[in-house]
DNA sequence: TAATCTTACTATAACGTTTTCGTAAATAAA
DNA sequence: TTTATTTACGAAAACGTTATAGTAAGATTA
């Protein structure tokens, strides 16, 4: 349990703090054979400035947030990958906090934020999120700010997110294009980014075909799976039930298989099914699941290094940005084949 | 960018620093008015005391590192969500490395923590730890430290697994009473921790049925998916190949079923196939998947409530002690049904 | 009334860094 | 030789807390 610090080290060969402290930083104020000795001594008593004094010094941290409602969860878990990789790279550090999707977590988790531990936040806003005044507060106090996929326009900062208007868009034309003539939307809440924007896609294109929108069919499912389970069942029994089914996020995808194992309703045969996913056994569920992949690793990767750029170079606020990257439509057989004609 | 301090409180209201301090702590030496005055006053700015001066003076920085493999895995993520959802409760705060299961990496990221950021340490390690030099060495700085998982039995610490000699008996006896003959056993690394004893309970049940373990039966796979593809191809092109697989992880279950696509062998008619997973949609597969079921969440809160419990009560270290969460076995398609008769 | 004890504060040192400023010695320029 | 410059270092303040020790004023006791 041998603590070390500069005193010690300085102390050890006989100069002082401030010439130790320089040595390691290779400052030009130092003789070579002075840093050498400071060099050789910390490396073998293993002694790692503490990151604390120095970040209480310096007025800097090298640490971010990252929010996020769930870490559970495909996208998630590759984007924070994807995040802590570049982190790891340009060695800042990661703290993570989970919302699970509540309000008032995210809320209370921006305000202990305001302290100073970090420098900067990587964050995906909660369904409920439905003002931004804690985000304000957050970047008031000067911290960065970069948000990834469940973004808030009102904020003025970089959004990094998929082309989600377009690969709504995509899915409602591939289903369609397969046959589907009633297509249901599952929608995960109205007030989050990502959601009205794929359903912006969907209603355009359904209006592309001048297929009719029936209201009936663009289903409200809370973050609540049990609740999920019975609107999408509700949706799935109604007498005149859609042969097609977009679903915004995975989840409500495998929701929606289970209603139909136990409604005996076969996929694609009497129901076409599309999610945004990023499983990655898409393939190998029974049938194989058509997805909208979203590079969820590169997103973290693209947000994190914004934000680290602009804290290298100490920038006071982030210029207002959309970066766009690109999803993939991978067709399989749950969106695929014959329907069947009653 | 207004960033309050004690000093701006102190001034504001007309009293010292440390009276802010003590009154914020709701010291006893600090009248009732003079609390409610300070208390109103940080309220209304926001305040929140800077976390790296208060750990600098205090010693203790409440702030632990979970250092683990891989995240895009739904052990690990869901394990790092009970350890997040204890912390915080606990306040403490959570910062994440992740060694994509190299051991260069788990040592760098360990030397780096030896600077006093954190407290505490929950950690599994990778398949190529293979000593534990570095792991010592962030202990004997003081710096408490709980395995979960895949863990190193010879550093003296609490350690939370699940039972994994009983379940992978139980997987085994399971395939045995479903007919299976010739039993494979997919291994990730036999320097893992987790891995031995899955394949001792294996043993174990072959042993129990008075089946003799032919070695080629027993595959390693690496961490390098390609590679696991071509061996287990291997495995079941074999001329005398197995009908029943027990894979020891969750990713080396779903490359088998690929290759089994490829190969056209049907499960579980050809090929009785189990495997540890903590997979949500198992049942959704085709077919659907047989699964022990590891406690996930519930390792990770439990791991994270010991780290804090000495943390808070200062102790020096955590004496040995093996903490063993049940998992269950859950049966379902692709390890049950007939075996087909050649 | 004097001595003692409370109450409610304040001053100050300390935590471990970084950085500014100062300076002696060595070197270079005049 | 004198003056100016460079080199290599050290002293000390500062970052924002917390905790120890000290102390006036008021309350209590003898």
């Amino acid at each position: 349990m041998t603590k070390i610090n500069l005193k010690i080290l300085a102390h050890e060969l006989g100069v002082s703090v401030s010439t130790v402290s320089k040595a390691l930083q290779d400052s030009y104020e130092i003789s070579q054979e002075t840093k050498d000795k400071v060099r050789s001594l910390a490396r073998k008593l293993n002694f790692q400035p503490n990151p604390y004094a120095s970040s209480l010094r310096r007025h800097q941290t090298r640490t971010i947030a990252v929010i996020v409602p769930e870490i559970a969860n495909n996208f998630f878990a590759l984007a924070i990958n994807g995040i802590e990789s570049i982190a790891q790279e340009k060695g800042y550090h990661v703290l993570i906090y989970l919302t699970h999707d509540s309000y008032e977590k995210e809320k209370s988790i921006c305000e202990h934020l305001q302290s100073g531990r970090i420098d900067g936040v990587l964050m995906s806003v909660t369904t409920e999120t439905q003002e931004y005044e804690h985000i304000a507060k957050l970047m008031d106090k000067g911290i960065l700010l970069v948000f990834f996929d469940r973004v808030r326009h009102e904020i003025e900062t970089a959004k990094v997110t998929t082309d989600d208007f377009v690969s709504g868009l995509s899915a409602t034309e591939h289903l369609i294009q397969n046959g589907a003539k009633r297509i249901a939307y599952l929608s995960l809440s109205p007030n989050l980014s990502i959601d009205y924007k794929r359903k912006a896609g969907y209603l355009e294109g359904l209006h592309k075909y001048n297929i009719s929108q029936a209201p009936e069919l663009i289903v409200e499912c809370t973050n609540n799976d049990e609740e999920a389970y019975q609107r999408i069942k509700a949706l799935l029994t109604s007498p005149h039930r859609p042969d097609g089914v977009f679903a915004s996020v995975e989840k409500l995808a495998t929701i929606a298989y289970a209603v139909c194992q136990e409604l005996s309703l076969q996929i694609p045969q009497d129901v076409k099914l599309i999610c945004f996913s990023n499983l990655k056994i898409a393939a190998l569920l029974s049938p194989s699941l058509s997805t909208i992949t979203q590079p969820a690793f590169e997103i973290g990767k693209e947000a994190a290094s914004i934000l680290f750029q602009h804290l290298d170079r100490k920038r006071a606020s982030i210029p207002n940005e959309n970066i766009v990257l690109k999803s993939i439509l991978v067709p399989r057989a749950s969106s695929q084949g014959e329907t069947l004609m009653i």
